[in-house]
DNA sequence: TAATGCGCACTAC
DNA sequence: GTAGTGCGCATTA
């Protein structure tokens, strides 16, 4: 049920983790939610899955083993010196957001990384690292694991499965020999405990396609390399960027379709994957994406309205229409209209899963952070968009010239033709 | 036995 | 020096 309800389950159970020094991992997190909840691991993991989706969670290579971060207090670290510049705003922010919010994230690790490559460098710092090491991505729990699953790690060992999430939990590994696909509750542990039997995961082949197209499948990129092209990954973007292009034409809902379990939860999955896997490995298709498709692609992912989608689209070509379509300005503007007359009735999550699908994953947190929805979009101004948000100036300003300003306008324009 | 508390070392800034 | 993170061990339920 409620997703919303698993939301504050599994923020409080990380949040709870975290308070208490303990790595909030999928095994504890599906524990702890078990225990106080009675839910199955399977679900907490699948919720989880959509928390990072929705980058409501992060999820992180934390010294070598993954971690899940709670994305509204996060990312103050990190940041901090960029942030500087944008200092005001972050006070802001913090302000507002239960104090640790910033945006910005913070740790490198979880970046959702949108299209900072440079940050991501920095970010990735920590993954690579521990990919680098992609071995210990089992050893996990301890840092030993780092050099190799110690022997005394072995406990924890299972308790947590989850087929699902595996995906999304279990970074690959390399060598890992896992159950499977399959990875039904019952060998479960496996998953969650991947980390720390030493064992790596090798869920990825395994490649559930919602848990490679996030995060995991950047991390897992990062861990291993060899999976890391795998299919999923591409496929997924595959999948996105189809209706992207189609998005102009008639495809809009398909990609919903492929994740959306609510209205409001619909994210692209595109974006996960930028998401908080900053790996080198998830640049490039970042960068590939906004570059070409990029935009479009994710664009339409937007929630509710399939409208939007080809609204988004013809937004954004308003900016670049040189970009995607060479020439159906009409049709464009036809939608534009739509669009901003949509644009009242967008949510905050329909705001930040536009930013979110735009390239702007990071940044589209702090929208929702900001609880920015349509309305509020349309009102937001210049220094708003740049300080308002905490969020760094190359990509603020990037967000009000070609999004925040295109959609104002048009909305505008319309209003007055009515 | 599992959950929790927390000292301490690491790391980044 | 400050602050975030989490390992590892002691304590508690």
């Amino acid at each position: 049920m409620s997703e919303s309800k698993y939301r504050e389950w599994i923020l409080d159970t990380i949040d709870s983790l975290r308070s208490r020094k303990a790595r909030p991992d999928l095994e504890r997190i599906c524990r702890m939610v078990r225990r106080r909840h009675g839910s199955e691991p399977d679900r907490t993991c699948a919720e989880l899955e959509k928390l990072i989706q929705e980058q409501t969670v992060l999820k992180v290579n934390y010294k070598g083993s993954i971690s899940y971060r709670n994305a509204a207090k996060v990312q103050r670290r990190s940041r901090k010196k960029e942030d500087v510049s944008l200092t005001a705003a972050a006070r802001r922010s913090a302000v507002e957001e239960a104090s640790h919010s910033d945006l910005s994230n913070g740790d490198s690790a979880f970046g959702p990384a949108d299209q900072d490559e440079e940050d991501l460098e920095a970010d990735t710092s920590i993954a690579m690292d521990t990919d680098s090491n992609a071995d210990e991505e089992g050893g996990d729990e301890s840092r030993d694991g780092q050099e190799r699953p110690s022997p005394s790690h072995t406990h924890e060992d299972a308790t947590v499965h989850c087929a699902p999430v595996r995906a999304v939990s279990a970074p690959c590994s390399p060598s890992g020999a896992r159950p499977g696909p399959g990875c039904s509750p019952g060998s479960a542990l496996d998953c969650a405990s991947f980390q720390k039997a030493g064992e790596r995961p090798n869920s990825l082949p395994p490649s559930s396609p919602r848990a490679l197209a996030h995060n995991d499948w950047a991390y897992d990129s990062a861990v291993c390399p060899a999976e890391r092209q795998h299919p999923g990954m591409q496929r997924d973007k595959a999948v996105a960027m189809k209706p992207a292009a189609q998005s102009v034409a008639p495809a809009p809902c398909a990609v919903n379709n492929v994740k959306k379990d609510d209205g409001s939860k619909v994210e692209d999955r595109s974006v996960s994957s930028d998401q908080l896997v900053p790996d080198s490995a998830a640049r490039p298709q970042d960068e590939t994406r906004n570059a070409s498709n990029g935009r479009s692609q994710t664009l339409p992912l937007l929630s509710d309205n399939c409208t939007f989608k080809k609204a988004d689209t013809s937004s954004l070509t308003a900016t670049d229409d040189n970009l995607l379509n060479g020439g159906k300005v009409d049709d464009v503007s036809v939608k534009k209209e739509k669009m901003s007359q949509n644009l009242l009735q967008w949510t905050v999550a329909d705001v930040a899963s536009y930013f979110s699908a735009a390239g702007f994953p990071e940044q589209a947190v702090a929208f929702r952070t900001q609880e920015i929805d349509g309305k509020s979009l349309l009102l937001m101004q210049r220094s708003d968009v740049l300080t308002g948000l905490s969020i760094r100036l190359g990509p603020a300003l990037k967000i009000y010239e070609r999004h925040v300003k295109v959609l104002q306008r048009t909305h505008f324009l319309e209003c007055e033709d009515l």
